[in-house]
DNA sequence: ATTATATCCTGATCGC
DNA sequence: TGCGATCAGGATATAA
């Protein structure tokens, strides 16, 4: 589902369609997206697309009326789609809103709705709080300050978004799998060489994921409708019972937090 | 304070 | 063929 290749993804390739546009109307069709209030869109450029976390930051100029500068943060969470169309289309099955700009139209298209629009009037609080994995300050230093303490199984350590940001339940599998480190040990209990592998194995793959445009394991589409084409890689992520390409031994399956976890026991330790 | 659980929502899939 | 139960998982409110 969405993570933090996806979501770069998405906002990489809606960048040079966005990008000085004007919106001419903002129709929300699902109330839960209106939730505190829908500033006034209209009538303002988008000047930046960007990521941030897990989410989609839309950066709106200031008015000439003198109202501040306005910023989008979409969030995908599950089933969340924007797509990008150069002109008004049909409407799909799960239109949740629709920005209609001077030339083309973006759609934000969400089947289970759990997707969330939050507004802000600037711009550091529209920011996700936490290390992105991607920045340059993702140092193993960084990692080791972040995991010192914790008795928190490392999985379920590393699908919080307080700390480290932008890791879901495919990639934290297929990190820890890279990093030969298993699944439930205490994130504060990895030594100084395995803080490195993490470090770096997530920095890899999450790169590899995004010149692969992303995962699609059932629902992931890019800001144009294609499917992400990472999940050939997938080294255990729904493997469960399948060999490891590593060591060979067995893929097995273990539930976190009511979620699965993906491991092989052969080269995980 | 930290960690576990229930909840939101829909569609696909499974067992009977 | 139909139908209810289960599963999928991001994040958060609530419980422990």
């Amino acid at each position: 589902m969405p993570e933090l290749p996806e979501v770069e993804t998405v906002a990489r390739q809606l960048h040079p369609h966005l990008v000085g546009r004007r919106v001419k109307r903002l129709t929300i069709l699902d109330p839960r997206l209106r939730g505190g209030g829908t500033p006034r869109v209209a009538g303002r450029r988008i000047v930046a697309v960007r990521r941030s976390g897990k989410r989609v930051l839309l950066e709106f100029s200031a008015t000439q009326r003198g109202r501040s500068a306005l910023y989008l943060a979409v969030h995908l969470r599950m089933t969340g789609r924007l797509l990008w169309l150069p002109r008004a289309a049909s409407e799909e099955r799960h239109l949740r809103a629709r920005f209609d700009l001077d030339r083309g139209q973006l759609q934000f298209i969400d089947t289970r709705r759990f997707g969330t629009f939050d507004w802000y009037r600037d711009a550091s609080a529209a920011e996700s709080s936490g290390l992105d994995p991607l920045s340059a300050e993702a140092t193993p230093a960084a990692y080791g300050r972040l995991l010192a303490g914790s008795r928190q199984p490392l999985k379920p350590w590393l699908l919080r978004q307080d700390r480290l940001v932008g890791l879901g339940n495919i990639y934290a599998s297929e990190i820890l799998h890279a990093a030969r480190i298993l699944p439930d040990r205490p994130a504060g209990s990895l030594d100084r060489a395995e803080i490195g592998r993490l470090a770096r194995k997530t920095r890899a793959i999450l790169e590899r994921a995004i010149v692969n445009c992303g995962t699609t394991f059932s629902d992931f589409q890019d800001a144009h409708g294609v499917e992400g084409s990472y999940q050939a890689f997938l080294a255990v992520y729904d493997r469960e019972g399948q060999r490891c390409r590593r060591c060979r031994s067995e893929i097995r399956r273990l539930v976190q937090q009511q979620r699965s976890t993906y491991y092989c026991g052969g080269c995980q330790h």
